[in-house]
DNA sequence: TGATTAATGTGATATTTGTCATGTAATCAA
DNA sequence: TTGATTACATGACAAATATCACATTAATCA
């Protein structure tokens, strides 16, 4: 079902912009046009499964990718949602591990493969795209420890008024019904996301809604009043 | 209470061998030696907090730091114990960003301080050490993935369970009665390493206790059967 | 040494949250 | 369109865990 189309250059990528790759040299960027490939893919898809061997980077070039650890329970721990500009599976190349998670379309995505060989390639010619490859790392190794820390010390309600938040920043668009969160995710995500039970994201996004902080738009969430989320998750940033 | 002396050359560092320092070239190990300090710090001694700048990287010579996140609710998130030949603040360093945690003295420790112009002047000019940086970082990604799922996914019991089993393997001596953890550890640690209550650490450490897991020595821990403890923590591996 | 503080331990209790069961609504495939 | 599957929703209930209060013991220090 993956569709291979031609696609954009890097050096005409829009999305190279806010991504990694934004100040590449002209010839760097040739060389991983040369070698990429761009593949669409569905809402559904799986790019690549935990334990399996990176064989390169993926860039997203537009859509949604959940990445996630499937737990003993069985259930998805989403660590992050990449979209626009994303790398995804670098850590674990340049890690030389096995993929430590898993990643799978949210919303309909096209990606840039760049194979490992092109992408140690530039990394090992550019050093100041490795530096910005290494401060990438410790700013999320930051949020990881971040995560934890709420994962363990705030509440479930805390931890999802504190996702409505977050998403509602990097997918959130304005309208007169209060800002909407622009993505599809189902409760099961959600509670992928927050770290717990779809019944309990269910209750709790319906005493939020009562409570006038969210609303339903179709799939979509309505953000109505961020300042009341950002009391009830504990959060003062 | 901080005492500088007098101290080995990281040429002839034994704890550098098992550290990210270990295959320097010789003029960067003198350059090392030649900026380093060493000091000398007591048990409770804070090495950095949240928030401050840092301003170099240190290196563990000996004893054991915690790193750890204070949430909100004042209790402490321990991150990691840092060990002989562990590098503690480099992520904030080359993250360019402010401490993400703090790091106090958990066992009596000699520690190097590099500062922060001589190891990066080492991370640009030795391109082989800054991958061996970068992969570290990668693998510290992976780390944290696991305990985030494992914060989210599994009960206190497994994750106190799964503490034990990882502090005897790190901190494990063998002895006539099982595997001692030598490291001392108040409970208001280990529930900052589990990321719980105190009083539950307590309660669940008597019943390993009384289900004859564990057994205590003084203030430490003695890990009396540990396959009864990686089933209770649901890991197989 | 005695006084003070920190650490450990225990009980009672309330709350949060997960689980199971079940039902309805929405979506999708044939 | 219809049957099947998936998503959403709600109730009942049990279990795990946090919190508070208060002992008791150990460690520290003046």
């Amino acid at each position: 079902m993956k569709t291979i189309e031609k696609s954009t250059p890097c050096e005409l990528c829009m999305s190279r912009k806010f991504s990694l790759f934004a100040n590449l040299s002209e010839p760097h960027l040739c060389h991983l046009s040369d070698h990429k490939n761009f593949i669409t893919h569905k809402k559904g898809q799986i790019l690549f499964y935990e334990g399996t061997k990176p064989l390169g980077v993926f860039c997203i070039n537009d859509g949604v990718v959940k990445v996630y650890k499937t737990a003993s329970n069985g259930k998805e721990q989403i660590i992050r949602l990449a979209k626009k500009g994303d790398f995804l599976g670098y850590a674990s190349l340049l890690g030389e591990e096995s993929y430590s998670n898993s990643a799978t379309i949210v919303e309909d995505a096209k990606i840039c493969f760049v194979p490992r060989e092109s992408f140690l390639k530039v990394l090992a010619e550019d050093t100041e795209f490795h530096r910005r490859v290494t401060k990438a790392l410790c700013h999320d190794l930051g949020i990881m420890e971040d995560k934890l820390t709420d994962a363990t010390q705030k509440s479930i309600r805390e931890r999802l008024a504190f996702t409505l938040l977050k998403l509602s920043e990097t997918y959130g668009i304005d309208g007169n019904a209060g800002e909407k969160i622009d993505i599809v995710l189902t409760r099961e995500e959600i509670a992928g996301l927050v770290g717990t039970a779809t019944e309990t994201v269910i209750r709790l996004l319906s005493e939020f809604k009562k409570d006038e902080l969210i609303d339903f738009e179709g799939k979509k969430i309505l953000v109505l009043d961020k300042r009341g989320l950002a009391r009830l998750s504990d959060f003062y940033g």
